[in-house]
DNA sequence: TGACTCATGTAAGGCGTTACATGATTTT
DNA sequence: AAAATCATGTAACGCCTTACATGAGTCA
């Protein structure tokens, strides 16, 4: 049953940039990894305990604050370095506006509309988005992680930008089918 | 447990396009709509024959052929366009290239040089394949299905060109850093 | 005849979400 | 004092994949 459970790469990795709460992780989990990943709770907890019975996290006690935290140990430092070195599988893609719209003679052409101007819409919110997070990890003290969480924020923005480009021109082609017909 | 059990809109869209036996059916769904949905196999024949038993598909003989095919009935088109109509709910993202670019420091500069470059060239011959679609289509008899299959095409197309742009940038930003320490 | 594709399923079990449960701490 | 947030879990259950099982037709 070749599985491809990851929560344990998204919760060393968490733990490996800050030490932190269980829920700590899991509000940066749906924060910041969350345009890109996501973790149910009922995962990450149970995940966590797992880790720490394999001595790859450790509680502990923050400096001058009274809360214990999760901590990174060294081999769990060396266990995220082997696990993101593993080659990331190809996700199973589930697009339901494509799925929606490749059904578009069915569904017809007012309610492709609507998918478009939903999809485009929600496009130029993520956009937005992405540009908040990017002035917030400029605004930080700059740390050597920064550059790399700017990557993935890049990725976001091209993604998205495409998206409302493809909405943008697709909606244009559904007037032309209605004119011709 | 609120579910997103969608795959009776892949069966019952697919057929409303071509009656075709559940052999064919998974492979239309791996081959065309693969691109932006995935069933496997164990859930469209149990899913098929829910279908039947609610009357929303049936078996049907072909036309000058002997083999038996599935197709679907008045009843399945009206369940269809209703099922088409509901709003697509959001996808889960779970993208293992940005989990391990995010967490890049730990992976190491030559990691993450390598996911890019297998990224773009990826992205690359997925463009590929779409206009190999695109001209497959085009040289078919024209249905009133294919205007809609183009703009499904035409996403992908979107996706996959931000994708290398991406990528291709993101490694002169490695170059950066690297230069830069 | 042996290999390959077509064709239709079933079963086991991992993955992951949501709902439920509980209590401490902080804020208003 | 009440409400909100912080904090840590467990349980039920549905979804989905993979592996297994079986047989017919076709082609070399």
């Amino acid at each position: 049953m070749a599985t491809d459970r990851q929560t344990d790469v998204a919760v060393l990795g968490a733990l490996s940039v800050e030490s932190m709460s269980g829920y700590a992780l899991r509000q940066a989990i749906s924060n910041v990894l969350g345009h890109f990943w996501s973790e149910s709770f009922g995962q990450i907890y149970p995940t966590l305990a797992e880790l720490r019975a394999e001595g790859l996290v450790e509680v502990a006690q923050a400096d001058g604050d009274s809360k214990s935290k999760f901590a990174i140990t060294e081999r769990g430092l060396q266990h995220l370095r082997a696990r993101l070195s593993e080659p990331p599988q190809s996700e199973r893609p589930r697009n339901g506006t494509l799925l929606r719209l490749f059904f578009g003679r069915r569904l017809g052409l007012d309610g492709c509309r609507n998918l478009l101007v939903q999809a485009r819409s929600q496009a130029v919110e993520q956009l937005g988005g992405f540009e908040a997070i990017r002035r917030e990890i400029q605004a930080e003290e700059p740390t050597d992680d920064h550059p790399f969480f700017l990557l993935t924020v890049s990725a976001g923005e091209h993604a998205v930008r495409a998206t409302a480009a493809w909405a943008e021109e697709s909606l244009l082609v559904l007037d032309r089918i209605e004119n011709r017909s």
